[in-house]
DNA sequence: GTTTACAAACAGGTCTACCGGTTTTTGACT
DNA sequence: AGTCAAAAACCGGTAGACCTGTTTGTAAAC
């Protein structure tokens, strides 16, 4: 009888060591940014990151030596899925999209989302650490640049445009107020009120 | 010889206790404000606190029993200072303000002061301690909706009128975002760029 | 003389980085 | 294939630093 077979006795699939450390690394920044949005930044600690992530605290340690590397991989986590995602096309074929359409897509994908507060609270908490600062604004520019390009193609800019690149900055700086905005306020629908109003001005712009 | 004329050798003018206690807790709300700036909620500690704000501790856990009361006196303190100036005219006597100047004072008044990422970091810091984050909300509660309807009457809108409160609301969530933007972007010319091309487009709507 | 403000030391708790020991995987060699 | 040493992942405990709330004592104001 093969090991495998008696997996029920020994519960040990025999996994690589980069599957391993995977695991436990996605684990544990899964768990940061949960942790983040349930707790909020100053009450995360190395030991409730490994308690939520179910993960030995040694385990955490061995793959995140000091406890800003924990938080740089999860909010590297997070950029990820947003740049991959990126621009959430239902139709991957469309290559222009109205201003309503972008809108609504940066919204509901991603302003929308608790863990882009969490990442602001991890911003605005990096803003004086200069190494873990640093850390997660080089993050965000890789990013950043790009998506900057991306939109403004997507509605049907001129990348060398100035004025171009700062109408998507303004549209995201909108959208950032709102997010920010619906952070403090308890009124869920202010949020949705507020950006149908600033659809209906940017169409006239 | 009467004690206020050896000042030198004795440099004690007498204050109330009124007065004792309102400068300690100047000293340290101040030094509350700056330390947020300078160093991060993150690293603020009443150790730390006293020491900036050339306090004992023992006088600075007097005044306030524990940390939290400090953190939201400091708010209190700040947003006082933005109700009591508000709406910053510089001519009083007028009671209107174009779009182009409401916009003007709002952004050099509250939303470029370094202070007001300050209190954006203590807002979202404070979102999941109850406590704390109940009295920041009540402070704020106290003068936003004051605020909202000053503003609307500023730009001759009728406080009545559900649309022209949410086009506050978004010149506000506008400022808002610009303001976390400068906070993370290096080109200081950004934000103002932006706020030309808001200013451009709410003429027009 | 009593109350208030100030001062400094203490106790209890938490967190981080580190460390020695254990298990699992790997790859080279037979 | 099977063996075995080295490497990598994991585990739990400890030391040292910090921070908060409290407490005991002193000076100033009333």
């Amino acid at each position: 009888m093969s090991a495998e077979a008696t997996s029920k006795s020994h519960p040990r699939p025999r996994r690589t060591q980069a599957e391993r450390s995977l695991e436990t690394r996605t684990k544990v920044c899964e768990a940061t940014l949960q942790a983040l949005i349930d707790v909020g930044y100053e009450q995360i600690s190395t030991t409730l990151i490994a308690q939520k992530a179910q993960v030995s605290r040694g385990a955490l340690t061995h793959q995140f030596p000091a406890r800003n590397d924990m938080l740089v991989a999860a909010f590297q986590l997070l950029v990820s899925e947003w740049r991959d995602g990126y621009p959430f096309g239902s139709d991957p074929e469309r290559e222009q999209l109205t201003v309503d359409e972008l809108i609504d897509a940066l919204w509901d994908n991603i302003f929308s989302d608790p863990r882009y507060i969490a990442a602001m609270e991890l911003m605005l908490a990096a803003r004086q650490d200069n190494d873990l600062g640093h850390a997660l604004r080089d993050i965000l520019v890789t990013w950043i640049g790009n998506r900057d390009k991306i939109t403004v193609r997507l509605v049907g800019g001129d990348v060398d445009d100035d004025e171009a690149g700062l109408k998507v900055q303004l549209h995201l700086s909108i959208l950032r107020g709102i997010a920010m905005h619906q952070s403090f306020d308890s009124d869920p629908d202010t949020a949705r009120k507020l950006i149908e109003l600033w659809k209906r001005i940017a169409r006239n712009a």
